[in-house]
DNA sequence: CAGCATCCTCAGTGATACTG
DNA sequence: CAGTATCACTGAGGATGCTG
């Protein structure tokens, strides 16, 4: 029933758009990596340069000041010498937390379905 | 409580792969228009060129074998002259569907969380 | 310590023309 | 119709060295 029903190609791009802005947010090789680390516990440049393998401090700074425009963590400098920044992963961040659950999930079934041929 | 528990950075990145392969299978310009223009109806190339704006043949035939590989759609072949191809969504490639719909739903949310500044 | 500046490489994508 | 072949371009990411 209802298969006459015509989908209109234009509504879905309308859909698309918020599934792309999520997928960019996560998109890129370090994304990820940066955010667990930041699941957890609050962590200096340095500690996270030293806990994800092989990410260079280039790409470190400019994965983080994306994800500080996302509102997803959190930058805080400390008047110390030398500085001391800190970043935090915001409430909002955490927000993402059933998002990344579902894409584990699917991609822990479909490693099964691959694998098994 | 429990602020004691050590979180082991190999075991969350042990987790981490089959999150980065759900989102490798939805990355790139073109995964998702596709699967959204299969979502409803089965489509043959030309279709799908169509109904995707700007995607070039070489794209759309690239995506298309990704897609197929990893079992998310299905390609039939037609023995007309010329030769006609059906695309179909798989039953597996629905799956998908809960995962796209929560990408959707935290990008709808993060939309109005960034326009409100 | 927490980055930035510079240069470089390459995979992803585009443009165009061609074919069974 | 349903692609493939070839060339060209761009931007993500890497390597290295420098700085407040």
């Amino acid at each position: 029933m209802k298969k006459h029903i015509k989908h209109d190609p234009q509504a879905c791009s309308k859909k698309m758009l918020p599934i792309q802005d999520a997928l960019e947010i996560l998109s890129g090789k370090w994304k990820l990596p940066i955010l667990v680390a930041l699941m957890f516990d609050v962590k200096r440049f340095s500690d996270l340069s030293k806990e994800i393998p092989r990410i260079t401090d280039r790409m470190l700074s400019k994965e983080l000041k994306d994800l500080e425009m996302n509102k997803l963590v959190k930058r805080t400098v400390y008047d110390t010498f030398p500085v001391t920044v800190e970043y935090t992963m915001t409430e909002y961040g955490r927000s993402l937390k059933k998002v990344i659950e579902a894409l584990g999930e699917w991609g822990e079934k479909h490693r099964e379905k691959i694998m098994s041929e």
